[in-house]
DNA sequence: ATGGTTGGTTACCAA
């Protein structure tokens, strides 16, 4: 079984690079973040001619919105709202074989690391807090279970180009590391991506679109990630950021990142 | 210290 996970800043204008991944890659499952389109506005019929017919999509105007596009049945196809708003975050479906997978977009949170100065940045926080809340209530390390997402959180040091030069800018600070680690290790999750890259190796999924030439200056970031339960872990193959991605014709400032699990 | 790019919506906001 082969994972996809994509921020994709805006479906209506990437399908070139959804068609690009299908056809280099053919992943099973494509979960997609920032589709920024309603339900009714998006390409459904196009992405159906690449071969994902069964899609559970929740989208709203605009901002946000997250898919999962899928060769093989969803079944039980769900959302849910996060820190009291519907703004389309959170979408999760159950595939063949019983594994639930659940797509996120966390908040990006806004340029100030100041909960008192910038709302955008307590939404972030509390919607963290909110996910490790809820994670008893669904989590369980001999479900197989698997969380993607855009959780515009590099956690470790070597998540990001300069650890030094980014603690201060959101995204790395200290406090937003020191929540997502807790819901994660609160519970068994595995990080899978550092499960197959030492913590010591620089490991990336997005590089800003304000770099001059982004390939060279790799001033990068891993916002992006898939986490696992336990029961999973004997089945993981392989992983990789496919980086040439963010090379492509009108490329999303994101890579997407790829799993392969034994079947 | 500042500005750099992109998308969606509607003349700025979010990332």
């Amino acid at each position: 079984m082969r994972l996809v996970t994509w921020n994709i800043n805006s479906v209506r204008q990437r399908l070139h690079l959804i068609e690009q991944l299908t056809k280099d890659y053919a992943p099973d499952v494509i979960c997609l973040q920032e589709i920024k389109a309603q339900n009714k506005d998006f390409p459904l019929a196009e992405i159906e001619a690449m071969g994902y017919t069964h899609n559970e999509v929740r989208g709203m105007k605009g901002y946000n919105g997250v898919a999962i596009l899928s060769r093989v049945p969803l079944e039980n196809g769900q959302s849910r709202d996060w820190v009291g708003k519907d703004d389309s975050r959170h979408v999760f479906a159950t595939l063949p074989g019983g594994i639930e997978v659940h797509n996120f977009y966390v908040p990006a949170g806004g340029d100030v690391p100041d909960r008192d100065q910038n709302d955008k940045f307590g939404h972030k926080l509390d919607f963290v807090d909110e996910m490790k809340a809820w994670f008893p209530e669904m989590y369980s390390n001999d479900r197989p279970m698997i969380l993607v997402g855009d959780l515009n959180i590099a956690p470790m040091e070597h998540d990001v180009w300069s650890h030094k030069k980014l603690l201060k800018i959101v995204s790395h600070t200290p406090i937003e590391v020191e929540k997502l680690n807790d819901a994660q290790n609160a519970f068994g999750w595995v990080d899978t991506m550092r499960h197959f890259v030492p913590d010591e190796e620089k490991l990336y999924s997005w590089w800003s679109y304000r770099a001059r030439d982004w390939r060279a200056a790799n001033k990068g970031r891993r916002l992006d990630h898939i986490w696992a339960t336990p029961v999973l872990t004997p089945r993981l193959k392989h992983m990789e950021v496919i980086v040439d991605a963010r090379g492509w014709e009108k490329p999303s400032d994101h890579a997407p990142v790829l799993l392969d699990l034994e079947d």
